[in-house]
RNA sequence: AGGGGCGUCGACAAGUGGCUUAAGUCGCCAGGUUUUGAUCCUGGUAUUCGCAGGUUCGAAUCCUGCCGCCCCUGCCA
């Protein structure tokens, strides 16, 4: 039944109260739902509610649909449908029912006659501006509607009539009637249905009128037997709205809401708004922009989903407003990812390296494991060296600094797997630029490791140059250089890292790598962990940084 | 201004009157191992729980007052 949690699973307040329900015997099986809309992306925030709604179901034996919150059909909606199945799939999880609330418009509809019937609810013909300034203030209670005490029979034919589509949009609305004076703003005469003149991603033209949010999130729920409506924070406030419907319909069940915070994440942007913008103004390629933190966006940047799970069940669920430093996501990243990628070697910047002493012509093989941490190394792969080879233009130093443990004149290092090498020479065009190194190798110390047992310390990754496979490489990091973009009066746009894309068009990879398929992810040996990209091919490699490894040397301020 | 919610280490986050002179994770610092300056391992990192009083033998946990932050006045969700 339910799966033991991970030790390292972090408290989750609604994970108790689901347990003390089906301890209580208040539930025998519980129920929830994932409700987007389908106006947009998925993003990493929703991959917490994604994690929650459906983990908690998981958990405990119970189950979770898929609801499409579709009641403005204003907002264009078919075409994410799509692409936010496919982000919940991609993610690891399974829904028991896809619904879309849209499925319950007859039901919804049936039960707005019912509360015009029972008193309480009319129809208001006051103008959204009208509505507005007798809503009252925070301090001040609001003023009845003029309308608000039209017979049951002169709402019900009115509220026929906005069905029957003989009113423009904005001419009526219907409204619960609750009280106008409510301290709870949401208690105010809340609108239930207004009228829409547009077409709707499934009903069509059926309808021009169309249940609002808190009309129609509850009873959908109570329709589905939903047992547990989790939501964010924001909704605490239209709960006792949420109860009410609970209390005055004849619903089939009575799901408990249950808010919890949202995710945010320092150096980014979540607000549906913002991502619009740095789409449509171009900052970024498109919604799957690998800096994007879309879930189609990450997937593409090679995050994995079990990175992305880790995570949320990491930071765990409370009512704090709270913002996650990054580098928790990158943790989880490289956490996952470390466990995953199988390793390769791939050149970035190459520095040709010509092995004087090696036979002219010669290529010897050597094999290398894809995991060297593990016992059998997790499977191997074949590389070749040759008398020319390629390595990273960051690891050779003129004039070494302190501490320098890569190539420098004289200096021996190894070359992973095969080889160890001492730099001989160093060869320059007329500008004065390093373009070739002259080294030697010890032939008796194939593998890298020396015959008479000395020590060598450092350990360079290299392609052959013959063999090196070209690739264009795509290094991405933070798209925002400051913790909160936007925040305060800054506009987040001039906050864009500039050097949040880099691309390396002249990297050479492991001939190994040459088939790859889109959507591999591997590890460059000392770089990063990477993934080739939705377009990447053979014969035209493309592959995308996902992040680096961690890199102390780096952090320690080396000069260079 | 009214209502709702929240304030524990740099960031998340346990703890709900004594076993807490406050878990864990990330980050950071210091060591060790290492054919990835990665991983891994070890140790360090809040005498203090928004502030001020009070209750109590005893409080982060109870009471009172104050301060701060977030959400709510869409015919958005």
């Amino acid at each position: 039944m339910s799966e033991p949690k991970d030790e390292s699973a972090a408290p989750n307040f609604v994970r108790d109260i689901i347990a003390d329900d089906l301890q209580s015997g208040k539930h025998q099986q519980i129920v929830t739902r994932f409700p987007p809309e389908p106006n947009g992306y998925l993003h990493i925030g929703h991959a917490k509610a994604i994690c929650v709604d459906f983990g908690l179901a998981k958990e405990f034996g119970g189950r979770c649909n898929l609801r499409f919150d579709d009641t403005n059909p204003v907002k264009e909606e078919t075409e994410f449908v799509e692409s936010i199945k496919e982000d919940i799939k991609w993610l690891g999880f399974e829904w028991n029912e896809v619904h879309f609330t849209s499925d319950y418009f007859e039901q919804l509809y049936a039960w707005a006659e019912d509360l015009i019937s029972a008193g309480k609810a009319y129809v208001d013909s006051q103008s959204p501006e009208e509505m507005k300034a007798n809503r009252g203030d925070f301090g001040t209670p609001g003023t009845n509607s003029p309308h608000r005490n039209r017979s049951v029979e002169e709402n019900l034919d009115l509220f026929r009539r906005m069905k029957g589509g003989e009113f423009d949009n904005g001419a009526h609305v219907l409204r619960a009637k609750i009280d106008m004076a409510s301290p709870n703003m949401n208690l105010r005469d809340p609108s239930l249905y207004r009228i829409l003149k547009a077409h709707h991603h499934r009903t069509g033209d059926t309808w021009c009128i169309y249940p609002t949010y808190d009309f129609a999130h509850g009873q959908s729920d109570a329709i589905e037997h939903i047992t547990h409506s989790l939501c964010t924070l924001e909704f605490e406030a239209h709960r006792p709205l949420y109860e009410w419907f609970m209390d005055n319909l004849e619903v089939p069940a009575t799901p408990r809401q249950i808010e919890f915070a949202r995710l945010n994440f320092t150096y980014t942007v979540m607000s549906k708004r913002k991502l619009r913008q740095l789409v449509e103004e171009g900052h970024v390629g498109g919604w799957d922009d690998p800096r994007m933190p879309t879930l189609s966006g990450m997937r593409r940047r090679g995050f994995s989903p079990a990175a992305l799970r880790n995570l949320c069940e990491r930071v765990g669920v409370s009512k704090r407003n709270s913002f996650i430093d990054i580098s928790l996501l990158e943790h989880a990243v490289r956490d996952d990812l470390n466990e995953h990628s199988p390793r390769y070697m791939g050149v970035m910047k190459p520095l040709e390296v010509v092995l004087e002493n090696f036979p002219e012509g010669h290529t010897e093989w050597f094999e290398a494991p894809q995991f060297p941490g593990r016992e059998d190394g997790g499977g191997i792969r074949r590389i070749p060296l040759t008398k020319t080879v390629l390595v990273e233009q960051d690891d050779f130093l003129e004039v070494p600094v302190k501490k320098w443990r890569r190539l420098a004149p004289g200096m021996e290092v190894r070359l992973r797997y095969a080889a160890l090498i001492t730099c001989k020479e160093v060869v320059k065009n007329g500008a004065g630029e390093v373009v070739r190194l002259i080294c030697t190798w010890d032939p008796e110390a194939k593998g890298g490791n020396p015959a008479d047992g000395r020590k060598v310390k450092g350990t360079l990754h290299w392609v052959s140059a013959e063999h090196g496979i070209p690739a264009s490489v795509q290094n991405y990091d933070r798209l925002f250089t400051v913790e909160s973009p936007g925040s305060g009066d800054t506009n987040f746009l001039e906050q864009i890292n500039p050097d949040s894309l880099e691309t390396l068009e002249g990297a050479r990879v492991e001939p190994a790598l040459a088939e790859a398929a889109a959507g591999t992810r591997i590890q460059f040996e000392r770089l990063g962990y990477y993934c080739f990209d939705q377009d990447s091919k053979p014969g035209a490699l493309r592959i995308n940084r996902t992040i680096t490894l961690r890199d102390t040397w780096a952090k320690a301020g080396k000069p260079g």
